[in-house]
DNA sequence: CAGGAAATTAACCCGTTGGATAAATACTGG
DNA sequence: CCAGTATTTATCCAACGGGTTAATTTCCTG
């Protein structure tokens, strides 16, 4: 259809000159066409490539239009980073990296309990909601049984702390009391991953088969509450009141009611 | 590489011909050398179609090797189907379909609300490991953000039995004193569900970075019980001994600690 | 048993796409 | 200011992959 290749957008700070070539070639040709930009040309390729793969996947993903949302040239990839998956790996672990850094500013060792799992939901959720692309691009891997993520080095090593924090919080409610069980924290941060991940990650098909629109505010709300609710009551064995206000909201609305 | 096209299988009951053609093509000629069967063709092109948008995505399915694996030409699934997305969305239909129907049979009218609950669970959770293929579909799909679900006309009209049979259950329970709050019933197989799906959609990427085979027996086993006590602590608030037992099972093995 | 419709096969078409090559241009150290 | 290196651009291409056309074979019906 469109030549891609046409589409190439020149490099940034190229002096309001390529509009014109047409009209003076020889005169470009004295002044800069493009500066030199390394690591912003690879920070460039690396986002405009994790959209791409986040919303098309590995297989559906083209290099083409990575390159053009870089303001690069299709050969820059190579050049920067190499093949199709090698960007495609790259992309993962600066995923795995962001959200893993993130959750270690959390300090969860400071708060009681039952606020620290409230925290790790809430940040949870809210980090899945402002970046979408990370659930679209673990369902990729997840697609190729995590073949990619097998060959990473970096990646491993950077869950043990991240469990240890979960691991402290869970014995420290324990023995105050707080909490009725020790639950194992790598199951109780997958069941906490799995309500917030398969909402926001499912949120298109569900929205279809129930009838309503998952992601608006008041919906969202009431998914964060319930999410709360039901692992603090499992946890402490206390209702809160928010599970119960959840009850009906979804369902009083007439235009909200599945067919 | 492989030339598909020269792979095509030949059709079902050939009469064992297939494999002396070369010793004896004259005599060939007057035996059938293929079947017609349009109704098993069908399925099993879909069939195929289902393993192979399961295993690559839609973007990375081939329509030469779905062809090939339902031992059909590739013409044949123009002929009976359509093109390739027409094929995806009668898989998609078909996925949907077959699971909302194991569902209608489940008959938790008349169990206790908390059994019913657990049997809900139990089922899903059951029904997901048996059918790998209907998860890969699903996270395909939300990527494309539903884009051919709603296209879709009879997917939607047969959710809201399934979500009536749960409120009441829910209803019941409330009734009895078997459940602290009325949840929406929307919300709570959202949450089941999504407990189960994560899980196992995830378990690729989960068994790399927690350092440990999620799908084991040992490991599927606690999860269930993990579930189950989860949410029925959360609706019932009384605490269950799985819950409690589940505690270290994961950790106290040494080989699967996470590094 | 003829003849036409339904089912199946074989071969081809052509735009797309990942990747490669070589040439041009900017920067840097001497 | 010059030579050499790092970065960027402009083309090119062979393989691939979805879809189509046309011929071939089986089955059904009158």
């Amino acid at each position: 259809m469109n030549n891609l290749r046409s589409q190439t957008a020149p490099c940034v700070l190229q002096l309001g000159l390529c509009d014109q070539r047409a009209t003076d070639l020889a005169k470009a040709k004295r002044v800069q066409k493009w500066q030199r930009d390394p690591e912003g040309m690879r920070l460039r390729i690396l986002e405009a490539a994790k959209q791409e793969f986040a919303a098309h996947g590995l297989a559906g993903a083209r290099v083409d239009r990575i390159a053009a949302n870089a303001g690069a040239n299709k050969r820059m990839l190579y050049y920067h980073v190499g093949n199709k998956e090698d960007l495609y790996l790259a992309v993962l672990e600066g995923a795995y990296e962001k959200i893993r850094s993130e959750e270690r500013g959390l300090d969860l060792e400071h708060l009681d309990p039952p606020e620290a799992i409230e925290r790790l939901i809430d940040f949870t959720w809210n980090y899945f909601l402002r970046n979408p692309e990370f659930l679209a691009l673990l369902n990729t891997e997840n697609l190729a049984k995590a073949r990619h993520l097998k060959r990473s080095t970096k990646v491993k090593s950077m869950h043990s702390p991240f469990v240890e924090m979960i691991r402290t919080v869970v014995t420290r409610g324990v023995e105050s009391g707080d909490f009725r069980v020790a639950v194992d924290p790598v199951q109780l941060y997958i069941s906490i991953a799995a309500l917030c991940f398969f909402y926001l990650s499912n949120s298109a098909t569900l929205s279809v088969i129930f009838g309503r629109d998952l992601l608006k505010k008041e919906a969202r709300d009431e998914r964060l509450a319930h999410m709360v609710a039901l692992v603090l009551a499992a946890l402490t064995g206390k209702s809160t009141a928010d599970f119960g206000n959840a009850v009906g909201q979804g369902t009083r609305s007439p235009e909200r009611q599945p067919v």
